[in-house]
DNA sequence: TACTTTTACATGTATATACATTAAATACAT
DNA sequence: ATGTATTTAATGTATATACATGTAAAAGTA
């Protein structure tokens, strides 16, 4: 086991809160790293999955762009640009919504849809591999994120 | 408390370690979210105060790139183009190392130390009460982190 | 010495985040 | 009905990540 202090060469943090901070910003970049090296020979971004496992959600009932963006893991995020990288590759399709001519209706095509379904054994899999923690140590995991944020 | 499932209005997850992984990646944007808008009066960005900091910790000897890069938190991250951005803000100098000429030897100004000095305390602060857990929670939580990387 | 490999850093390009602004449509108030 | 405010999405710009490539210096080798 590799220690945050070991990790990134820090003797000691003021707290362990502090330490605790940048112990999740590491840990996010040990998966994100992953995740990006996962989905490239796919042609598509993490975030791009992302938004297109919650089309998929939808069970086949449009999407509006807002609504894509309140879903997403970063709030911060651009759902309008990712929408618009996925239809450029034709993985969703997008068409104007007819009570409120504002919003987009965002809809996942077939094409989309098989790409999922190609890279969620490959992704669930991977998931699981990359977490050495025993169940009950990952739903202690869970359960702390959750309440951290508060 | 907010769990993810209803932060992301997903309903369920296919295992606990599924659910982990989202649950990093949405804690993680939680925090750079408030992270961003805490160095945002002070002109750098939390990759940039992290990069000071590192410097910082090296108690006036120079650091060269290849060092700052290895203890970045992000390790696909560019340090080359942090330093440069830091040194155009005056934070950092830049020397030619005269026993290498390929490496470049990277020290943190008076200004550098300053900014960071002005930072600290309020960055601490901002950590310890944007964890809502005890002293015994955190520390599970670090020893989880850790053990999670393998 | 001359040639090859490796190392250290810089740079180029695509994608994404962060945040402000714009533009059009809708809702609301008087 | 008209003017104002709000909502929705798109866009502009700066910063950063991800990854490939370039370039010069150093190290290794025949």
């Amino acid at each position: 086991m590799v220690k945050i202090e070991e990790a990134i060469q820090q003797k000691e943090f003021k707290d362990p809160f502090n330490k605790a901070v940048v112990n999740l910003l590491y840990t996010h970049s040990y998966f994100v790293t992953n995740q990006n090296s996962l989905f490239k020979p796919y042609g598509i971004s993490p975030e791009q999955y992302n938004v297109l496992r919650i089309l998929r959600g939808q069970n086949g009932v449009p999407t509006t762009v807002s609504s894509i963006q309140d879903r997403m893991l970063n709030k911060m995020s651009n759902a309008s640009r990712l929408v618009e990288k996925l239809k450029i590759k034709e993985l969703v399709k997008r068409s104007e919504c007819p009570n409120d001519r504002r919003q987009v209706d965002v809809l996942i095509t077939e094409k989309g849809l098989k790409i999922l379904a190609e890279l969620q054994a490959k992704v669930e899999e991977e998931n699981r591999n990359f977490i050495h923690l025993s169940s009950e140590e990952v739903n202690l995991l869970n359960d702390l994120l959750d309440k951290l944020r508060g």
